[in-house]
DNA sequence: TTCTTCTAATGATTTGAATCATATTATTTA
DNA sequence: TAAATAATATGATTCAAATCATTAGAAGAA
């Protein structure tokens, strides 16, 4: 488990920083970190819920998060990640709407807060940000339209293989080249693709069968990444 | 049948111009307006392909308009609309991407369009405009993702209701106020809630046994919206 | 440590919805 | 107007995947 309590930079100093704030002057990173908040977040332990009112944007230092919707009979959908570097809670903000998913450590995390006002005044300095913010917006809803047809077209298979995919994309591989760098239930990874518990694990061991995958208990191995992309039906 | 040739007037006494372009001023809408094309789009007509490069921003005169993106084997997902003062090709234009969906006249349409040269200039001067671009981004985003939701939890009797709820919402009813104001083929309803045509059709007509809706041909009559409603499981 | 509670794994069963097949209308368009 | 094509309608069949049910294993809490 993660340190409680470390030592989280400036703005100016973050390495993270290369992300998003990568136009900003150090005077506008300055003006974002003052008065930032920086709090510890245990995993399984809840950032934000859909719904509530947005007064200030996350910037997540270090960790791993997961963005659900709730639908229906409370069943949850993940609809998104952040990893290090990565903003969350900007749509809400700037849009001045509640939150429209809620946002959950997938591990311990360490996340910043930076105040609405701050972050609104730099938003209108610099307008380099706001077509950052716009191209980000872009990629997400790119994203959520092939997620959406994937859900609708492909099969239990093919989602199961195509959300280990984007796992795989979105948090790499640990030191071995090959495992999977996160911890997801079987539950959650069922949540992402769509299904239910029971097809997830099924399909997990149909593909380590097919020599695809390797499961070494909640970790996940690509042992096989071009047939495994073969089989998720993913041409991009 | 529209005619082909009708008299568009310029951005500045557009009518539609109160929609997304309503913080413009005079010679910023005139910039808008200089060498702007006007085009009759058949219904049918395809206005732009998904993965075609954008070089220019398709603002919506009079007519309708249908987003797909394309799935396996070829199927279509139905993934938004555009009606009178709509914009569409912003967001490819903006972040510099190909067009991420197919863009289709519903009926037969004049759509301008203006040089990505003059709207990105436009962009650059006025902030307001890019806040404004934000929100219809993350007013799209949201509008996916719940969408997401909806196809993959819900039956296709909650998706076809709920399909028709939207269109009513979006195309709103004709003179008698309660015939949906668009005409689509029961496979264009299907590429919609993600299912097939024959499931469209069956489920159209236990919907109209059930009273819900009535059916005249093309034109789907809502009879009871409280229960349409009640049908599709929507909250909001 | 033991107890309790999650999580994973599998088998059996059910079912919603896709697919296949074939009429029967509407619409085009030649 | 007739021929051709596309859209709608319905029945029969199949199938993927959800659900139900139970056991086994892992991980937290007391």
């Amino acid at each position: 488990m993660k340190k409680n309590t470390i030592e989280i930079p400036s703005c100016s100093n973050c390495g993270n920083s290369k992300e998003f704030f990568c136009n900003l002057s150090e005077s506008e990173k300055q003006l974002l970190s003052d008065k930032k908040g920086d709090n510890f977040y245990k995993k399984g332990q809840v950032i934000f819920y859909e719904g509530n009112h947005a007064n200030g944007l996350y910037c997540l230092y270090d960790g791993k998060v997961k963005l659900t919707k709730l639908g229906k009979d409370g069943k949850e959908q993940i609809v998104r990640f952040s990893k290090n570097g990565d903003i969350l809670g900007y749509r809400s903000l700037l849009s001045d709407e509640p939150y429209h998913a809620t946002a959950t450590a997938l591990e311990d995390s360490h996340i910043c807060m930076i105040s609405k006002e701050k972050f609104l005044q730099v938003v209108e300095q610099n307008t380099k940000l706001s077509l950052q913010v716009i191209q980000l917006l872009s990629k997400d809803l790119k994203g959520a339209e092939q997620h959406l047809i994937d859900i609708a077209q492909k099969t239990v298979k093919e989602r199961i293989a195509e959300s280990l995919i984007l796992l795989k994309n979105t948090f790499g591989y640990l030191a071995d080249g090959k495992t999977i760098n996160i911890n997801m239930t079987r539950s959650e990874i069922a949540d992402m693709a769509g299904t239910s518990t029971e097809s997830t694990i099924r399909t997990l061991a149909t593909l380590s069968d097919e020599n695809m995958i390797a499961l070494d208990g909640k970790n996940i191995i690509i042992s096989d990444l071009p047939n495994l992309i073969r089989c998720s039906n993913t041409y991009d």
